[in-house]
RNA sequence: GGGUAGGUAGCGAAGUGGUUAAACGCAACAGACUGUAAAUCUGUCGACUCUGUCUUCGGAGGUUCGAAUCCUCCCCUACCCA
């Protein structure tokens, strides 16, 4: 194994990051990695329970990829065992909790997605519940003895839901000591994380000392704001672009994110040191609309290829700018003649009662081939000739009638 | 175990006997505008057989011509004292 000067390992690991803890004892573990030519372990938690990756994990990931480039050793926690258990976070819905099978399946996709960015080659995938799951009532007695309430507290969110009032249950406070099991348990060198994952980090690395180990360096990493440019990035905000979204999508949502966060997308979203980053970068300031596509297109490619991103490019204008219909939309059969429009508006889904579908044809936003509905009790005709509906702006159906077999 | 405050539409939050399907804010949806799915403005925003009808205000009963609003019991949540 190769590593690269220790310098130089140093610039990419630092650029991006919040904050390490500490640098000092970073250098130290690349000194050691070099000297004794084995690579570092560098950990990343997975979180199964929401198992749709979206641009804002992958700035840690992208980090965890500049790891691997540099030949260390990249593993991949899925905390299935915490997901069976429940999230805490959100006080009124108790999340569904998993089985074990569902965590699992969650796992696996967790890790497919993540190896867009990843090198599923050289990923180490641990599943927590194979140490947590063992583990007896006395073992989680003595591991909880290590920390005291007092240092729970500590942790912002519980900090601010303790003092106003909203209910922290004790199982919430077992979720950073088995997070920081995972790191006993692993011995790694490294824990990545974002900026809210920093308390989890530090408890991690305590209970290493504790346990006898070299404690862990934590890496925090920015967070990343949503499209609406406030909130961070988050599925349950609707402000996400997911790794799963159609280059379309993708596209478009990069596109609309506001003229502010183009300098962060570009850095955050994009490998580092990239020639497209540069260019990006310095057309800001002199056309934003220029780089802000450009910027989109890099996106789209990175997670499909140039030639699909060249081609959500062409559909946006062709949507946006001509305002005609995208041509790749999906063709719905339906077994019938004819059908009141609203019914038909409700079984593709572009109206989630009869009421939502009658509202969209008072406010003038349904069109059958161009041609706009006036009349809620109309009947579509079909034929095995697709007709276009067009509900809103940018919800597109094919529709025909489904042809019998003789 | 004792006490206090609560449980209202997707969320937050008014309403404390009668034009209340329920103010307001957020989210969502639609329209206008825009380089953009951003911002801004306008409208909609329980369901249905839709100028009318039906079902909602933790649950079940009850009082009343009439209840989200009053009474009884129950369930749930938070905090305080033990």
């Amino acid at each position: 194994m190769n590593f690269p000067p220790i310098q130089e390992q140093l610039d990419i690991i630092t650029g991006n990051v919040v904050e390490i803890i500490s640098v000092d004892e970073l250098e130290q573990k690349l000194l050691w990695s070099h000297k004794t030519n084995s690579p570092l372990k560098i950990k990343l938690g997975a979180d199964p329970s929401r198992p749709d990756l979206h641009l804002g994990h992958s700035v840690v990931l992208r980090k965890l990829r500049e790891f691997q480039d540099l030949g260390h050793q990249a593993i991949l926690i899925i905390g299935d065992f915490t997901a069976m258990i429940g999230d805490p976070s959100g006080k009124s819905k108790t999340r569904p909790q998993l089985t074990a099978e569902e965590a699992r399946e969650n796992g696996k996709s967790y890790f497919e997605q993540a190896s867009k960015i990843l090198d599923p080659e050289k990923t180490t995938i641990c599943y927590n519940s194979d140490w947590l799951g063992t583990m007896g009532f006395a073992d989680v007695v003595r591991l909880a003895s290590h920390y005291t309430v007092a240092r729970m507290l500590e942790r912002d969110d519980f900090e601010r839901r303790y003092r106003s009032r909203e209910p922290i249950s004790i199982h919430e406070f077992l979720y950073p000591l088995a997070q920081g099991m995972d790191s006993v348990h692993l011995k790694n060198d490294v824990e990545l994380g974002g900026t809210d994952q920093k308390f989890n980090l530090l408890v991690g690395r305590d209970l290493q000392r504790e346990y006898g180990i070299i404690p862990q360096v934590c890496i925090t990493m920015p967070l990343l704001v949503g499209t609406a440019g406030s909130e961070k990035m988050s599925k349950s905000l609707g402000n996400a672009i997911c790794f799963n979204d159609s280059p379309e999508d993708m596209y478009g949502k990069a596109l609309s994110i506001p003229d502010t966060l183009i300098e962060t997308y570009t850095k955050l979203l994009l490998p580092q040191g990239e020639l497209a980053v540069k260019d990006i970068l310095g057309k800001i300031n002199i056309n934003p609309r220029t780089a802000k596509r450009s910027m989109a297109k890099q996106i789209v490619a990175s997670y499909f290829s140039q030639q699909e991103a060249e081609c959500a490019e062409t559909n946006f204008d062709q949507l946006f700018v001509h305002k005609k219909a995208p041509d790749n939309i999906e063709l719905f059969e339906i077994d019938l003649q004819s059908i009141p429009i609203i019914d038909l508006l409700v079984n593709l889904g572009a109206a989630s009662s009869k009421s939502d579908a009658r509202r969209m044809i008072q406010q003038k936003s349904v069109t059958v081939d161009e041609r706009k509905i006036e009349e809620i009790a109309e009947n579509i005709e079909l034929s095995s000739e697709p007709k276009i509906i067009r509900a809103g702006k940018r919800k597109f159906f094919k529709v025909a009638a489904k042809k019998h077999v003789e």
